[in-house]
DNA sequence: GTAATAATGCAACCAGATTGCAATAAACGA
DNA sequence: TCGTTTATTGCAATCTGGTTGCATTATTAC
């Protein structure tokens, strides 16, 4: 078996963690592998996977597919601000993945850019948080650091009702 | 008007965030603030509030009222692993609440002793990334730290599956 | 090859939450 | 204090994301 080939790679992750290999298998986990650092809902997976592959897969059968990946740690699953669960490829190094929650229109946004100056600190303090979890015996960790209040164009929006009634 | 009655007090944060003074309002902002530092969802708020209000209030009203206090940050939202909201009297320090959720169970459960070692560098790098974030406008804010794995039940539970099928 | 068992597909179902709309009740100015 | 304006309430219907039961099909292990 040649491990370079992502086929072959991919069916031996999916071996190695006792799932079967099946084609809707590697499908998924495939398309995640070749689309990393993003995380895709139940319906952004079905659809972009139905305009690609053969035919579509049943959307009972990927809710069951995506939770079997994701209890053997192959898939990391998230429930983002307007609780719909969100899939990716679980990331070989863990990062802390800072992000904002709007409270106001549950949108869900990056926090890299704003964190520059104390990121490290926080990656920092997060990475050693993880080793000591990790030597308690905890397994396929990842760390996500979730900072809610309301977001610049609600706050806007707000000001707005109050300050320039339609 | 006598502040130190807690009910002039909860009028006087009403009107301070622009909402009406209703009895459903009372009662809620009420209840949750005479129960801080714990999150609830609706459903227990609503059984909580129908056991010793006078009557149940609505159930959507509930939703809209809650809503409501969360937008102007009298209350914080967060979702749950499980995707359920749960709401909670915005508390008045922020702190990092670092917690874990199953990727199995989906149970949330806190992590305050595992992380006893580096907590406090946890918590001192979150206290400065919010203050970066304060400086650049952002208002109403609070951390969440998770950690995302499977917990020892779940391990566990897998092993006995595989190691004493039943 | 064949038996055991995991994975699939379909239909029905569920919980949490949202929307539309008419009926009330606070807030505010006269 | 009386309207008037506008926020809030309650009810019914609807929606979305997700789950369950069960018969069928495909993998795996022998």
């Amino acid at each position: 078996m040649n491990l370079s080939d992502p086929m072959d790679a991919i069916d031996a992750l999916l071996s190695a963690h006792g799932l079967r290999r099946t084609a809707a298998a590697r499908r998924v986990l495939g398309w995640l592998l070749a689309h990393p650092d993003t995380s895709y809902t139940h319906a952004q997976l079905q659809t972009a996977l139905s305009g690609e592959g053969p035919l579509a897969l049943d959307r009972v059968t990927l809710y069951r597919l995506i939770d079997r990946l994701t209890q053997v740690s192959l898939l990391l699953c998230r429930v983002d601000a307007s609780r719909v669960r969100r899939y990716q490829a679980m990331p070989a190094s863990v990062q802390a993945m800072p992000h904002f929650e709007c409270q106001n229109c549950h949108r869900d946004s990056p926090l890299a850019g704003a964190l520059q100056a104390s990121g490290n600190d926080l990656e920092r303090a997060a990475q050693s948080a993880l080793a000591a979890l990790r030597s308690l015996g905890y397994q396929g960790l990842s760390m996500d650091f979730a900072v809610r209040g309301v977001c610049a164009d609600c706050s806007a929006g707000q000001a707005e009702i109050v300050d320039a009634p339609a």
